[in-house]
DNA sequence: GTCTATACTTTGATAGAC
DNA sequence: GTCTATCAAAGTATAGAC
């Protein structure tokens, strides 16, 4: 985008494998975590020459991995927009999010869960960036649904506050989920956070229109 | 226990190591995960001798692992009861057992929080025997959760919800609350378990005396 | 930008003297 | 049961030819 005209695109390809390292990159830590994965190995997952890697990544392992972090934060926030955008309500977005992660789960034999969970809580006593990462990357999503709940009419503290637990439900029932391998689990936090979206949405409808009256 | 009698003492200083081996071990997993840690790092934290952690646990790291996992599931166990136990209500419980987190997250600068969520989603998609000992602990976990809110007066089904349900509002905090140094998420995700579990025990006080009479 | 070779460290694990 | 020495393999990272 930025080259899209006069320079010749001389970093095409390279561009290229600078993404397919980050994609790689992604799906190792979020099956195996941080510490387990090894450079070499995301070379080769990669299909990206050992020392390109470095090239792109000067910094090493902790640059690549807060790059890594920050990007998966990125997609899924773009996921949960595409849920609570085709949702009617805000009711009806968190129960088809909360239900679309268990199928998810299923299909991908209880591997593809939150992409950075694991990686954080590795790194939450023992890199300061790249724990500063994923706190950027929790917050931009628990402002995003913070948002959402205001929208639905919903009072910022409230709105935070829901932010907060729906967040929370959901990475621990993952956590619950994978280790059991049943996705019911999420199924049931869902059930749960649906159930407080809903009393709130309507102790709104009970006391709003009052205002506006 | 499986010497109590007949055979002398023989390992009485050895079983001492192994138990040193086992909680150094522990606190290891807490604070950096299973990948990150070393049987050399181990061993040191120990103050064992590198080959009497090999000497107690012949099947290496994974078998301590899941030794490991076993008795912290088992310490948080008792954790568990020290609260509830002590508190009046199950409400008054919930509520003291998640403030009691809080409160520990903060004097141990955000590391002493779950004992082995890092480590279950270390090993779900990566160690069968370790991924099974994650999966029974947690189940332990909440067949404990499930039988007080039964014994608070809860239906079966409605308590094992409620267990889930809890189990991941604070698993799911303390990721938020260690990534972000920010432990007012776990209170957040308390005070909603606490009014979740005070609208289910008033709930069953409106209908329950009912069928008493 | 690509790719290979390599330096250096650390890993999990084993052998064997004590 | 303790402790040291050692192994082969894998770890991160760098240098330098192309």
């Amino acid at each position: 985008m930025s080259q899209a005209r006069g320079k010749p695109p001389v970093q095409a390809r390279g561009a290229d494998t600078r993404r397919r390292v980050v994609t790689a990159t992604s799906e190792l830590f979020r099956h195996q975590g941080f510490a387990a994965t090894g450079m070499k190995q995301i070379a080769e997952a990669s299909a990206a020459p050992f020392g390109s890697v470095y090239h792109f990544f000067p910094g090493g392992k902790e640059e690549l991995g807060a790059e890594v972090i920050r990007v998966s934060g990125q997609v899924y926030l773009d996921l949960i927009a595409l849920f609570f955008d085709a949702a009617d309500t805000a009711e009806a977005g968190t129960r088809d999010f909360f239900d679309g992660a268990a199928a998810v789960l299923r299909e991908t034999d209880y591997t593809d869960a939150c992409p950075i969970a694991t990686v954080a809580l590795e790194v939450a006593s023992t890199s300061e960036t790249m724990r500063a990462a994923t706190a950027e990357v929790f917050e931009s999503w628990i402002e995003d649904l913070t948002r959402r709940m205001q929208t639905a009419g919903v009072g910022a503290k409230r709105a935070r506050e829901l932010a907060v637990v729906g967040f929370s439900l959901i990475e621990g029932a993952f956590i619950l989920s994978r280790a059991t391998r049943d996705a019911t689990h999420v199924e049931t936090a869902g059930a749960a956070m649906v159930e407080l979206v809903r009393a709130e949405l309507e102790r709104v409808a009970e006391s709003g229109p009052r205002v506006k009256q």
